[in-house]
DNA sequence: CGTGAAACATTAGCGGC
DNA sequence: GCCGCTAATGTTTCACG
């Protein structure tokens, strides 16, 4: 995470540090980090909040440990005879929201128009998803899947 | 977040729940959605640490307030000339881990080799980024990139 | 921004099912 | 084994200087 300073209308950090418990550090604990008293430092932190700098804390989970191990990443051709009235692209993206496979989903620039990041248990559950869900929609006129053979760099730091 | 079950050898949720602020609650709330008292409660969380279910917990910043609003996705096909030595592969996955521009990297089936989930500030910047680093790079062969011009969803969450 | 005090949360040890 | 109690210690969160 991100200590941000108090320089108005600037979030550069002026500390960062990974670690497993960083998103639950205390605020005591940040307070000295950033040294700081403790009542400063929850004050900006909440203002943080407030602007939605920080928009959320979640706890990153083991995806194989929890049950799934696949990932595949799918770019999506919609159809575009009705673009004018825009629903492919507005069906589509509310139908999304509804499949918990999907975990993110990206209108794109260049051939395709979505990409969407995939995690499931299991090639077979991937087929289901493709077969039952992706394939059946109406919007859905092409399709191209990538598996993730190996995680060579996963993180959620931001940091220039 | 996902509250995990006692059943042993099952990560099964018992309980799932979205919000801002799930990565922080206290051990007490947690304890009370989940009808059980806080010891027990801890010592669960703590073994599911211990076990490496839970592996992180971070903070999740806007990129756009936080300047890094343009996210790019490149593939990548590397040089198999020295394939036989592996020299490609793993000098490409060492130096990605140095650039922090690049948040995600996998090792994918099909055409191309490695697939870059990059996240910057500007168009320049990713320029930048992919005329000094990426072309530079004696592995690098090809490379095709798309932006993202919406983000129809982003979760952490894994939901079955 | 920092101090202080009340309310609240964490965590180890122990007895019980 | 796993639960819940208790009690000491530590943390959060105000109002106020």
């Amino acid at each position: 995470m991100i200590y941000a300073q108090s320089s108005p209308g600037s979030y550069r950090p002026s500390y960062i540090a990974p670690s497993p418990k960083e998103g639950r550090l205390s605020n005591q604990d940040l307070a000295d980090k950033v040294s700081l008293s403790p009542s400063p430092c929850l004050r900006r932190v909440r203002h943080l909040e407030e602007l939605g700098v920080i928009k959320r804390y979640v706890a990153i989970l083991d995806p194989i440990k929890v049950g799934v191990g696949l990932l595949a990443y799918v770019s999506i051709r919609l159809n575009k005879s009705n673009r004018g009235s825009g629903t492919s692209y507005s069906d589509f993206a509310r139908d999304v929201q509804a499949w918990p496979e999907v975990v993110e989903c990206f209108a794109m620039s260049g051939e395709m128009d979505y990409l969407l990041r995939v995690q499931v248990a299991s090639l077979e559950q991937f087929s289901r998803f493709a077969m039952d869900k992706l394939m059946q929609h109406p919007s859905v006129v092409d399709m191209r899947t990538s598996f993730a053979m190996q995680t060579i760099k996963e993180t959620t730091e931001i940091s220039f």
